[in-house]
DNA sequence: TTTCAAGCCGTTTTT
DNA sequence: CGGCTTGAAA
């Protein structure tokens, strides 16, 4: 199994790679191979939707490694998110049969987040410092803004919030930042508190992951050299996503000797509002005086239709690099609008639709809803339960961030750090021990008396307040000492455990799912451990040929998360949990068509898309039309993303009407319709519908309309005998249900969407169960009645 | 401490 | 219209 140390593996070219070098660069086409083989120079590639960006970024640093250009140390890999850097290092894994462990692959805070432990003297950072995501930032803020004399309505907390965010992300200290009028100076004076705040409770949030780690490379040479001579290659995903900061710490990581590889498409910048600047781009090909910007236009997603009308609407924007998507895929299907009355019309048109393409054999996953903004999402489900087709909305609540999940976490956080005020607050009195708010105030006097965290104030309390808050320090020091020699999840369990978490959810009638994501919560850490690597030698972490990563390994057992090594197992856990709040979607699992914002699409395909809600002032939003007339061209940007997630088929809708915040809106039809070529249309005219004089003069020719597929009596066909299948089908699982149901079983309702089982009793025809529906709550069903679906 | 009702707000969102 | 927060009352 060993091999000798002082061979440098990346030599190695037999044992390297499961693929030979030669067939995975065969497969590229005359782009993409010129962007994988260039000489080391900055690079900017840009990789138009769907030209096989990801396959570009892997096969360059496979290749890298191969011709023994660079080890695999000397690599780093920038994604925006943790989805992206995982795909990157199992891609990566496939190619490679060394360990991608000694690959710096992550996301720009995980790596500063890592950087920053590893230093965090140097930075001026406690040992155990914590990360607040945004809502620990919020309550943060509020706590601070609680002790200073400030007008309430004036002076929101939200609203600093964003301020305080986006002069991080521009890279701005509170005496950096401009003060041209009263009201910005109390913002900057608020800023200044909150970051005094954040250190003595010695927190930091993301903004401050990312600024603490430049100022630190900034100020400190040797740290910054290191860093510059180790990593000779770096390579950037979704560049025009970047934002100032990101971009001033990239420059100095570089340094004079770093190759950049920077990849990312102008054209799909869509997150301007958070602070990304498309103007990296062309900043970095000045700046780094870029030989070769090399462009992917080779599209492999889309039929030619979907792709003329993309290139045709993004051609409208002015500030553009510029490229073109092509395809050797025919021109397929035309792409299909439809007008409804309402949205309402909209949505039962589109289940309609979907209910055909379904009966066609599409599988539901391949179908996905896209739409400017949540709302519009309500209408759609509430016409898709109706219909019986199982859904799946992304978005939401995202595990970490559950209520109870965060109890857990912030008493794992005052364990670890008793400083952490914002920890302290959220649990202090959950479960209820009967410390009020009174108690609380004369405590939280106290701290800022005698400058410590609320916790360590407790000591000089007095009087009766003081019993129950002595009671709570007594817990936290038990805790502390319990769990000082367990592993990580035998930890969080003892935690949830002796906190009351488990015992208060359980009392609560509305509680089961809450127990349910705490036990969750351990099985969390425990795949976490495993997956980290922690517990094992240290030899299988340091850059050595691992004798148990073969080519048959599993996937999973090969990805570890770089980020963590160098942390205790609870630290690198709270990291995990703060920097990756977990899934951001539904249930997974079962075929479902899927609902999204165009925002949630990108980097996503799906076979059929819908794009809902074209209208004046929805989309385009009306908010980014009347600010900047960049706001305009991102909203075009957004469009542009959401027509290329199509591979064949492409429908777009908008109503003259819709119900928006308890009032009907009359909207005009979208302006991005318009900058489509009305060749590439196909409009559909509503079933049953009297045309009125609007919809002709709005969506075109009579010619144009699909009489054949759409007349009346042909979907009315289709739908009874859609509904006969979808009874059938639901009768015959019902059947199946004495033995086919369990506690705990995820289970899908035509009336109630989707749920949990949570409780059986009786048997036979007598059967029912107890389902909590995510959308309707509780509910007692009858299994010879209700036809509940079983959702693996 | 809990519960209920009035009030408020409403684009997109990862880390 | 509807979800969430906040404030008042029991």
């Amino acid at each position: 199994m060993p091999v000798p140390g002082n061979i440098p593996i990346y030599n190695r070219k037999l044992i390297i790679f499961d693929v030979a070098m030669s067939d995975l660069l065969i497969n590229l086409n005359s782009e993409q191979l010129t962007a994988v083989t260039l000489p080391d120079e900055p690079a900017l590639i840009l990789a138009g939707a769907g030209s096989g960006k990801t396959r570009v970024l892997t096969t360059r640093i496979a290749w890298l490694i191969e011709q023994g250009k660079v080890s695999p140390m000397g690599i780093l890999a920038l994604t925006f998110t943790n989805k992206a850097a995982k795909e990157l290092q199992i891609r990566l894994g496939t190619m490679l049969s060394i360990s991608t462990r000694a690959i710096w692959i992550g996301t720009f805070h995980g790596l500063c987040n890592r950087m920053l432990r590893t230093h965090f003297r140097d930075a001026g950072l406690p040992e155990g410092f914590q990360i607040l995501d945004k809502s620990d930032q919020l309550s943060a803020i509020k706590r601070m803004m609680k002790g200073v004399n400030i007008d309430e309505e004036k002076y929101l907390p939200k609203n600093l919030q964003n301020f305080i965010n986006s002069a991080k992300e521009q890279g701005l200290r509170p005496n950096e930042v401009d003060v041209n009028n009263a009201f910005n100076k109390k913002l900057v004076e608020l800023y200044l508190r909150y970051q005094d705040q954040c250190l003595r409770e010695g927190v930091v949030d993301f903004g401050e992951l990312l600024l603490r780690c430049f100022e630190l490379l900034k100020h400190n040479e040797p740290l910054r050299i290191h860093y510059q001579s180790r990593f000779r290659h770096i390579f950037v995903d979704e560049f025009q996503d970047t934002n100032k900061l990101q971009y001033a710490w990239l420059k100095l990581l570089v340094g004079s000797r770093g190759v950049v590889f920077a990849v990312g498409d102008d054209d799909q910048s869509i997150y301007g509002f958070r602070g990304a600047n498309v103007g990296n781009m062309s900043d970095f090909e000045r700046e780094f005086c870029v030989q070769h910007l090399i462009k992917l236009e080779k599209n492999y997603r889309s039929h030619g239709n979907i792709l003329d009308a993309a290139n045709a609407l993004i051609s409208n924007n002015a500030n553009r690099l510029g490229k073109n998507l092509r395809t050797d895929a025919g021109h397929g299907e035309p792409i299909r609008v439809f007008e409804a009355l309402t949205d309402l019309q909209e949505a039962s048109w589109l289940v309609d639709e979907i209910k055909l393409l379904i009966d066609q054999g599409l599988s539901r996953q391949e179908i996905a809803i896209l739409y400017r903004s949540n709302v519009q999402s309500r209408v759609m489900e509430h016409a898709l339960v109706g219909a019986g087709i199982p859904y799946r909305v992304y978005g939401g609540l995202r595990f970490f961030e559950r209520q109870e999940v965060k109890h857990a976490l912030a008493y794992l956080r005052l364990i670890q750090n008793q400083n952490d005020d914002t920890a302290f607050t959220r649990i202090v009195n959950f479960p209820t021990r009967g410390i009020g708010l009174r108690s609380l105030e004369l405590l939280a006097d106290a701290a800022s008396l005698y400058q410590c965290s609320m916790y360590a104030a407790i000591a000089y309390m007095k009087g009766k307040a003081s019993t129950n808050l002595g009671a709570f320090v007594k817990m936290i020091e038990k805790m502390c000492f319990e769990i000082e020699n367990m592993t990580l999840p035998d930890a969080v369990r003892y935690v949830i455990e002796s906190s009351g978490l488990i015992a208060h959810y359980q009392m609560e009638k509305e509680g089961h799912e809450r127990v349910e994501n705490l036990h969750e919560l351990v099985h969390a850490a425990m795949v976490f451990v495993a997956e980290e690597g922690y517990g094992r030698d240290e030899s299988a972490r340091s850059f050595v040929l691992d004798a148990r990563v073969t080519p048959g390994m599993s996937l999973v057992e090969r990805v570890t998360d770089a980020d963590d090594v160098d942390m205790t197992p609870m630290a690198g856990f709270l990291s995990h949990a703060s920097l990756e709040a977990g899934d951001n979607q539904a249930e997974a699992g079962q075929d479902a068509v899927q609902l999204m914002t165009v925002h949630a699409s990108k980097g996503l395909e799906f076979s059929t898309v819908f794009i809902a809600g074209l209208e004046e002032g929805l989309f385009p939003h009306e908010n980014s039309t009347s600010e900047s007339p960049d706001g305009l061209e991102e909203e075009r940007r957004l469009m542009y993303v959401a027509i290329t997630r199509a591979k064949a088929r492409l429908y777009l809708s908008f109503t003259q009407s819709r119900m928006l915040h308890g009032q009907t809106r009359f909207n005009l039809k979208s302006r991005f319709l318009k900058e489509i070529p009305e060749t590439l249309l196909k409009f559909i005219m509503p079933r049953g519908q009297a045309v009125s004089h609007r919809f002709f003069s709005s969506t075109g020719n009579r010619s144009d309309w699909d009489r054949d597929r759409f007349s009346r009596s042909k979907v009315l066909s289709h739908e009874v005998s859609t509904a006969m299948k979808i009874d059938q089908n639901l009768a015959e699982r019902s059947r199946a249900a004495d033995t086919g149901f369990k506690i705990g079983q995820s289970v899908f309702h035509a009336k109630f969407g989707q749920g949990k089982i949570i409780a059986l009793e009786g048997s036979g025809s007598e059967a029912r169960v107890q389902v909590r529906f995510y959308r309707h709550g509780m509910k007692w069903l009858a299994l010879a009645v209700a036809k509940l679906q079983a959702i693996d």
